[in-house]
DNA sequence: GTGTGACTCAAAGTCCGTG
DNA sequence: CCACGGACTTTGAGTCACA
């Protein structure tokens, strides 16, 4: 995975599911727009760094986290 | 500094010349253009996540540390 | 609750110069 | 070697209707 965009689509739907969030509720948390939200996961944008800090701000982790392979939260558990 | 683009720009300089690097030589290792470099490191423009992650590739830095108020390297040395 | 194509408008990103 | 401006093409931002 070296694609930032797929690390940041799969990390952000990570985090929000985590929350509880919707697509819908998550947008509105971080002053987005629900299909947005959607494209972003869906890794069919590019956004730029000032979207992605709100996205981190939002989801209250740090960019390097929202970009990272490695989640901060969940300790490794392969196979479950 | 809550700017992301005011810490992208400080860093990247910062870095850039721990490098030894003329801006013309890191845009052409980034393979991005002299004049964004410049315009990166005056806060004058809001890149995308693709290419603050060819920058930090570039510089042999993660994103996070690209964008971090604290830099890895130095230990703070206030009146130097 | 989510995916997708389409649309407008501003900004990203490239390239030309000049002091 | 760098700041800065102008001009240009491509793409992102932001939104909608519809599946």
């Amino acid at each position: 995975m070296e694609d930032v965009r797929h690390r940041l689509g799969s990390n952000l739907r990570k985090l929000r599911q985590a929350k509880g969030l919707s697509q819908e509720a998550f947008a509105d948390e971080a002053g987005l727009h629900r299909t947005y939200i959607s494209d972003l996961e869906r890794y069919a944008r590019n956004p730029t760094i000032t979207v992605v800090d709100r996205i981190a701000t939002a989801l209250g982790v740090s960019i390097g986290d929202l970009l990272d392979d490695t989640p901060s939260s969940p300790p490794q558990n392969p196979g479950e």
